[in-house]
DNA sequence: GATAGATGTTGGCTTTGCCAACATTGCTGG
DNA sequence: CCAGCAATGTTGGCAAAGCCAACATCTATC
């Protein structure tokens, strides 16, 4: 009844996170649907309960995933030569950048949907994310900029900046960038980073 | 079968609404369903479909009653003594405080769903709220704050911050205001606007 | 006051999350 | 080596929810 040797799959959690990332490239999150992605991988509707007790389980785990990458995507933006706070701005235009990629996960990893069940795992990485801005900031600061201020807090402040950002694009609140030039969003980002 | 007189409810559309923003100030909009309110209203699950074509309409019918609290709670701040620098922080202080207070409108507010079929009218009363932060920050400017900054691009970033402050408030995501005093919201959102 | 349109009701279809009972398979200890 | 057990999948089914169709009731208008 079945195609031989299919019947176990051999790494279904993986497959579902895989494919709930792929649909996330153009589907919101809460249209995801369990059944379907098990349906479309060839599995049946319920096999996927056998590695989520629920579905808000598999959110937190595609978070785990999509904080990762974008813990990666932090991570892999250079120094710039021209000195920390261009730094600062970068590591800012990229993070808008992932969010902009990754319209529906950005949303997710930061919703209280997809923050609920969040693993100590998850809401490590988390934290470093915001580590790679807090660490940039206080190099720039150290470099002269805002150098008055408290560090955890002006991170804090930055952070919620560029989120504010991303955010606000996402949604197309922000008017698009006619006439500026392609550092359009690094600017909006860097509008509390002043050079 | 029924009470007397009880068969026509008189405003339906009003009391729907109405619900929805009682049960927003503890649930998420994702939670919502329509059927309960309903049944809660006391009416049967289908009447609601006679005033809203679709559940995403009677979300966007919520938001446009949610802009319009939210607008006035904008335009209510009065100027503050200190100058329109200061006036503007407190702006800054009614828009989080709003979040804060309403915290699952707010997302909805903001949200793709919400966003998706919003009325022209429900866009203007939206810009409205946008224009008030950018009224006072213009006269900010006239009073010296930032100055050369284009002050459409400068409203926007301010928004954006102000928004993420918001946000990432909600989300549980910024350190508590530990050992700060309680303008300590005020001063996360007035990061933009040193005084 | 008849009648059309607006507003509600009931029953039902579909999708979806999730559970229970059963099937198959790979692993592991005797 | 293989018996049996834990892991993993399957099927069937329940309940909740959005939404539709067919029908009921009320209200406003000519």
């Amino acid at each position: 009844m079945m195609k031989e040797g299919t019947y176990h799959h051999g790494d279904l959690r993986e497959a579902l996170l895989q494919q709930a990332l792929k649909d996330l490239e153009t589907t919101p999150a809460h249209e995801l649907s369990v059944r379907d992605i098990a349906q479309r991988i060839g599995v049946s509707k319920a096999a996927p309960y056998r590695h989520f007790p629920t579905r808000l389980d598999f959110l937190a785990a595609i978070c785990q995933k999509g904080f990762g990458s974008f813990l990666v995507a932090l991570k892999s933006v250079p120094a710039h030569p021209k000195g920390p706070a261009k730094t600062l701005r970068s590591i800012a235009a990229a993070y808008i950048d992932f969010a902009w990629r990754n319209p529906w996960l950005y949303r997710l990893l930061f919703s209280a949907e997809g923050l609920q069940l969040a693993s100590e795992s998850t809401k490590t990485t988390g934290k470093e994310c915001f580590r790679v801005l807090e660490e940039a900031a206080k190099e720039a600061q150290m470099a002269g900029w805002r150098s008055n201020d408290d560090p955890a807090w002006l991170a804090s402040a930055l952070w919620a900046h560029v989120h504010g950002v991303a955010m606000l694009r996402l949604e197309g609140l922000l008017a698009s960038p006619q006439g500026r030039g392609d550092t359009y969003w690094e600017d909006l980002a860097g509008a509390m980073v002043e050079i």
